[in-house]
DNA sequence: ATTGTAATTCGCAAAATTACGAATAATATT
DNA sequence: AATATTATTCGTAATTTTGCGAATTACAAT
């Protein structure tokens, strides 16, 4: 029982769990290797590699988009999809941060 | 229009996104932080510092649990968390690698 | 045996996620 | 203007997640 805080979670939590909802699933995974590993990637080389239709594949590049990892540029008549840079490294020392914090001992 | 890869996904990107939708929930994340940082920790002071309901803690700390991140010792009255540091450092393992993936130029 | 404390499980509802096909938009090319 | 290509949006369905209160389990202490 007790008094639970009766408040939201900190801030950095929350953003650390957007961040992670973000890769919570494989085909969003795959597709951040892709475009960490290729030169440049519109949709259709995206779509190519997943067993999802287009629709789908769009959803999830909408999502990775609303969390800030990636971001797309349009190229008629294609649209080139690249990571976000910044908030990629934002991403990255979050995460550092978070897995450095020392486990207590036993 | 082209054709689609009909497998599943690979297995490290499976494993990755599992894990990462363990941590996909900032009451998650917020309980994991507590755990690192404390000694000795039962399901009430996981709870106490929680908005939530004692159900949704406990339903929390299942999920973290089959995802392997932490364990539950019985001890009783009390059930005694702590993280699984077998499996926390996997994690930590799979998650440097993923962002240690260079990023292509430009 | 009864009572109290600690935590989980059950039953349910609301909301979010995942997925698809069809329709649409946007632009290049003919 | 008509057609083809590329990608997004819409509408919908199935599943999963999140959350709660009530009931239950498990064990200690009285």
């Amino acid at each position: 029982m007790a008094n639970h805080k009766q408040n939201v979670y900190n801030e950095k939590d929350e953003q650390l769990a957007k961040y992670a909802k973000a890769l919570a699933h494989p085909a969003r995974i795959a597709i951040l290797r892709q475009l960490a590993l290729m030169d440049t990637c519109c949709f259709g080389d995206i779509n190519c590699e997943l067993p999802l239709s287009q629709s789908t594949v769009s959803q999830h590049l909408l999502e990775l988009k609303n969390a800030g990892i990636i971001q797309g540029c349009l190229e008629p008549p294609k649209v080139k999809y690249c990571i976000n840079k910044e908030n990629w490294e934002d991403l990255k020392i979050i995460m550092k941060e978070f897995f450095n914090t020392e486990i207590n001992k036993k």
